[in-house]
DNA sequence: GATGAATGAGAGTTCATTCAT
DNA sequence: AATGAATGAACTCTCATTCAT
């Protein structure tokens, strides 16, 4: 019986929280490889747990799924808040983009994290920090003339998911992505 | 008589090759509905056919989802081409990508179509056809002025991916749909 | 110093004497509510206790079903001690049978306690005490002329079981409980 | 079972309706030996089929406990409406009564069947024609003066299902389940 | 050729039980 | 003694695929 303060997530057990870490970054990597319909089980032997575990750490595959996403969206949010505070205000937006759809091109989960409308998984509003960040990133362009004044975060947004998407699925090489990441980037600037 | 593209296809008897469009109709309706995970036995029905009849035409899933893909990009490809024929070829471009970007904030099977690379599914080059008539169109389009020289039929292919990708899972209004290619159209007529 | 039934139960410690009195009350809610199929947990749950103190105070699911039932069968074996005691010769073994009747159209345990045969949980002849009762009741009973001589025992146990279970699985109201007691009491006094 | 003379099953084919009687069969055989939590798994393997077989047959376990009651229903109805037609009056229900009692010494379903209300499986209704005819048995009862006149349905049914779950979870042997019968069928002739 | 019943390998999920903390 | 995380067998159910009719 611990005394659980009345709070949500009462501080896990050591081993509990190693444990959930080892399914998170497994999930990550077999979801990111094989898509959102590998088995579980396949998750669990990769974090070298027993079946159980990951149920009892995620009591539905798509609390699972969800739980990736959040993580994953908190770590770039984080990046593009690092951007904002000291990258070049002209080209911190385009970096962020080109660097998102670079890693996108590894990942099978990261588009489906920017489209909370394309998914039905809710997310418990991960998604605005993060888009809050692109808006950030993107007026700043535009402060520096770097992007037109009538782009809105909007855009921005579908744009990064498709670029994304495109880039996942499509399996484009680094250099297609740069040539597609250029035309895109010159849509912004140019009316 | 039929130009078949492999080799021993033998005429099929009426009935059959009516089946044939049957089940490929119904699983274009059906995977488009329900995406790539939806039951063959529900493509089954749908045709109006047993289950068994879907399988001796097309004797794996797989097959089946290919030769839809086949059946669209045919289709696809023809639209191009009649635009090529007889479209302003300054427009005729612009106008095809976002007739595409349209039809895909539908269809759940449209944009893999795409990309040859990005599925696993071989089409054994219907995608060639298809890029061919949007190299026209490009070409035109440049020859005409309305976008930039250095464009190559690689990037527009794959902008056109990524945005039917994009439009489809992010669930774009067509507000979204309309100021997002406005963007990309830019893109590709300025340097 | 507390009479145990079995060999070398040392006494308790305190907390875990009050520990197992709580799980064992939980336990009996909990299967009372849900039927023999609700989870150990849920039981820890309900006690306030950990799994891990479930387990180990009965180390198999039966063990506490067990312990469940021959606390219910001493709880009414003192209850018809009572009435055996100071109860109306005549009556009291209608009283208390239709008594527990009603009792168990809430309950889902107690029956199964009456019939030692019925469930494979053997549990060490604390039916027997109550069984004891019973007779008692019964031949006061028939010495006061309420029930006819050939009456055994058994048949009343038999009747009471039966009774149990048919108002708990057939979920009879008050009214139709009450018509059925008269008829299997009639039955009883009647040859 | 019947020729499918009710709603829309089409006629099953020859292959299809053995294996769905031989499903029955085994899952009234393994839910009688150990009770309706045994596993399905279970059910096939005795039934000689595929698990895919038994499912595809009934969708849900629930459906496979749902028919198998209403297949008992049905029978113990005919064999009811045989003892109306030319039994003895005064004597039919008992028979019928004590017949039943007996059955259930060895299943582990019957009774359930008798309960509509206990049981959360909706059967359409069976229950009344089963209901109807132990109705008439008890009128005929009566009429013969064999059975009080106040005594209504209701009760014997309610002592019915209540003897058949005595018998079969308390495990009575043959002259038990005689001695309690007698009690019962006391309790119905006289006030 | 068409039919649709049968197959059986998995998938997600639960839960009694064990054991490190 | 108590805790609660980990285990893994078992269960219900799905679906691509095969094959007798």
């Amino acid at each position: 019986m611990v005394a659980s303060s009345a709070g949500e997530t009462r501080p896990l057990r050591a081993d509990a929280r190693r444990n959930r870490e080892r399914i998170l970054g497994a999930a990550g990597a077999v979801f990111a490889e094989h898509g959102p319909a590998a088995s579980t089980e396949q998750v669990a032997e990769r974090a070298g747990v027993a079946i159980g575990t990951v149920f009892r750490h995620f009591p539905t595959k798509r609390d699972l799924l969800q739980a990736i996403m959040k993580d994953l969206l908190a770590r770039l949010t984080a990046e593009a808040t690092a951007l904002a505070a000291d990258g070049d205000p002209a080209t911190a937006l385009f970096t962020f983009f080109a660097r998102l759809v670079e890693q996108s091109a590894n990942q099978k989960t990261v588009i489906e994290s920017l489209t909370e409308t394309g998914t039905d998984l809710p997310m418990a509003g991960a998604v605005g920090p993060f888009r809050d960040q692109i808006a950030t990133l993107l007026e700043r362009a535009q402060a520096a003339g770097a992007v037109r004044p009538g782009v809105r975060t909007d855009e921005v947004m579908a744009l990064l998911a498709a670029q994304c998407q495109g880039a996942l699925h499509g399996g484009w090489d680094a250099d297609l992505r740069g040539r597609t990441l250029a035309i895109v980037f010159a849509g912004l600037r140019h009316p």
